[in-house]
DNA sequence: CTAAAATTGAGACTGAGTCTCAACTAGATT
DNA sequence: AATCTAGTTGAGACTCAGTCTCAATTTTAG
């Protein structure tokens, strides 16, 4: 089964309409790794000029709000998106150089924080959890020499 | 040692001059446990009305080069910042209903992270791990009734 | 089919953060 | 201590991501 039909059928079942610009952004969306907000509108607006700016934006709060968009910040430019539903969750690993990510999983991570959160008394959402550091190739470029990161790459598009 | 005036010879020790206002927004932004940058701008200025805000967001900028400033971002709002430098490292655990941030350490994750960066030959210079849940409190409240989010507090102001 | 409710497009608006540039220091040099 | 100069500052214009407003449109319920 494609991941957007049953992200589509999610909202569906929280009671949110699915209208023909709904369904386009969450395919286009789905369909990145990573992506700006402002690239996932001028994605979308390649296959439909009309859509406006609003309504790609009001797609990500409804899937932020239905626990399915991570957004990952950093210090230079605006932040990126990703849509993990139907991934294994994962965590990330960034080289403040180059923008390079390595997505990896840590099964052993999980457990420890379950068991954190639940002295606390709360009850798990979802995290994050991001390294940040210089990648081999980086670790040998005199950092002085070194331009600004560049901005980071969207590491590939799948259909 | 106060902890500013490490700062101050930290940023000496990379050739950055030390200015009146520099120390300052220093002393005010180590005096806070989070804070939003506009926050410390209007706390700097409470003492020293003529520093502009670009001044701040400067320093900002130089203590995040430094490596000793953290920056926390959420769905709503804008990002709280964290002087990071002598204090042992610590994660964070967050209600995302009514804002309240829980400090933690867990130094068997700091081990396997370790391995992790290793393993890809990347070369560690810091971390974020956040976990979004509900505390205690918000979990027995109606999420249809609650109000979103207020906005994120600073904890608490310690001199 | 009609009415009520939700969504959309368009563009104005907000607010955090950056940039520019003339005036002004900090700190090195004498 | 006076001088020099590169780095820093204040002021405000500017940028840009993201939000809001509202009339027009589309969807769903009845």
């Amino acid at each position: 089964m494609k991941r957007f039909v049953l992200i589509e059928q999610l909202l569906k079942d929280k009671g949110i309409r699915l209208t023909t610009q709904r369904r386009l952004v969450v395919r286009r969306a789905v369909s990145h790794l990573h992506f700006t907000a402002e690239e996932l509108v001028a994605d979308v607006r390649a296959i439909e000029p009309s859509v406006a700016r609003g309504t790609v934006y009001r797609v990500l709060i409804l899937l932020h709000e239905a626990g399915v968009l991570e957004k990952h910040d950093f210090w230079h430019g605006p932040p990126y998106y990703e849509v993990t539903f139907g991934k294994a969750h994962h965590d990330h690993l960034m080289c403040v150089q180059c923008g390079e990510i390595i997505e990896f999983q840590e099964p052993r991570w999980e457990r420890l924080q379950e068991e954190v959160v639940k002295q606390h008394g709360y009850q798990l959402l979802s995290h994050t959890h991001k390294l940040y550091g210089l990648c081999e190739r980086c670790q040998h470029v005199d950092p002085k020499r070194a331009s600004k990161p560049p901005h980071l790459h969207v590491e590939e598009v799948v259909a």
